[in-house]
DNA sequence: CGCCTCCTTGAGTTGTCTCAATGAATGTGG
DNA sequence: CCACATTCATTGAGACAACTCAAGGAGGCG
């Protein structure tokens, strides 16, 4: 696979379809990192670190005192992760693998760089960094105030949504490499109770799944359940006059 | 108040002391906007707008198609509000002031120009733009994982170290306008459970509360009921080795 | 073969919600 | 200055969504 072509993808409608990104960034960045499934990932001691994902899934998370884990972010391709907390002096999350990955480094330098050789595709990036945002902060409204019912339904869309963006999605179906014990630790759920909610969404003819895929049979009542509202994502279909 | 002296004071360590940021940003803002308690912010139509709250507290929301609200963010000032989106083409969550304010509208422009007149300056602002992220995921923590009486704990201690790093708290209590609804809608409870919450913190004599004040007891309590642990806000007083 | 991880289901418990209601404080218009 | 509406904090009683504990089966792997 070509390198940043996942990013490429879906910064395409803030760039030019002439600009080369993948071109720009590869004069930016170190080398690839190659890490297996399940690996802790390195944020840096002394100072932090942050990564761009060219393949694979990652996360970050918080373990709490009491033995539970709460997924902050879930990245894929295209995705940044620990970008956060770059520019601090401490972190107090870890961050794994989920499968096998290509991870970029990042760091301050580059993005400024890439801003000086290229204000859009600098902004492009930014645009990345806030949408990022904007999926925690839909997220928190999530936890805050849908059923489970709605956050797994909801939490299906948007990951359809995101893959569809590079490429990584269609026909309604893509390949998920979340347990359902990672996916209760995204949605504030415990395993027994995801379980029993898929099976609903399943029994339900939502939604189906196995063998690391999940299609979504019936996208309308699927999204009408959980309020589905994609202007979070601000994907290129979306009008601009609204 | 001077300008943008609650920004400076949060950014105090970043900056060195003889460095003049109020000057730096009065050159680069248009005129601040007051507004009074709890009028809808004006986030723009056709493009994002974004403030940095100068005095005054505000806060982003979403209201789902259920009624039930989840605040998103509180800004208290030296705060940014809106940023997320500001790249954006849309925009689903609506923003209002929780006081009087004092605001200034802030563009990426801004952002920019503050980088290249002052590089320090510029990643200052991206720091207090991180911790706002670092903020929401800790706060989806909160909601994910942590009962109502530890996500009532653990906010009001974020609440006094963020207004302390801008010298309005001090000696343990604080103003809070926030009313119990007010603070259900951002801890993602009900005002009625929110409310018997509090009382069994009172009733523990870990905190005092009423008329706008809240008075901390017992901070070591407090944190170790909530496992407070302030490295998510990057404070000057966290170890940079560790 | 034994040992994982993952998914699944049952039964009982509990944290939080819903519905209902009250008193205090504040503001508004007649 | 009173009548009224509104917001806010508070409490009780009952319901339910999600949790805990317990257990079993399927599949992969050394």
């Amino acid at each position: 696979m070509q390198p940043f072509s996942a990013l490429a993808k879906k910064l395409r409608s803030h760039l030019d379809s002439d600009f080369d990104l993948p071109r720009l960034l590869a004069s930016l960045t170190t080398r690839s990192i190659t890490v297996d499934a399940r690996r802790e990932l390195d944020f840096g001691s002394r100072r932090n670190r942050a990564y761009l994902i060219d393949d694979g899934w990652a996360c970050t998370y918080k373990i709490l005192r009491n033995g539970t884990r709460q997924i902050v972010d879930v990245g894929i391709p295209g995705d940044f992760i620990g970008a956060r907390t770059l520019l601090f002096r401490s972190r107090d999350y870890s961050g794994s693998s989920l499968t096998r990955a290509v991870l970029y480094e990042i760091s301050p330098r580059m993005l400024e760089a890439t801003y000086q050789l290229s204000p859009k595709a600098g902004g492009a990036l930014l645009w990345a960094i806030s949408q990022d945002q904007s999926i925690l902060s839909e997220r928190l409204v999530d936890l805050g105030r849908r059923t489970a019912l709605e956050r797994v339904a909801h939490y299906i869309l948007e990951l359809e949504y995101r893959l569809g963006a590079i490429g990584s999605s269609g026909g309604g179906h893509f390949v998920c490499p979340l347990s359902q014990t990672l996916l209760a630790d995204v949605l504030g759920l415990t395993p027994i109770h995801l379980n029993r909610v898929m099976r609903e969404l399943r029994e339900q003819n939502l939604i189906s799944y196995g063998e690391g895929r999940v299609t979504i049979l019936d996208r309308e009542r699927l999204a009408d359940l959980s309020s589905f509202d994609a202007r979070y994502l601000d994907g290129p279909g979306l009008d601009p006059e609204r």
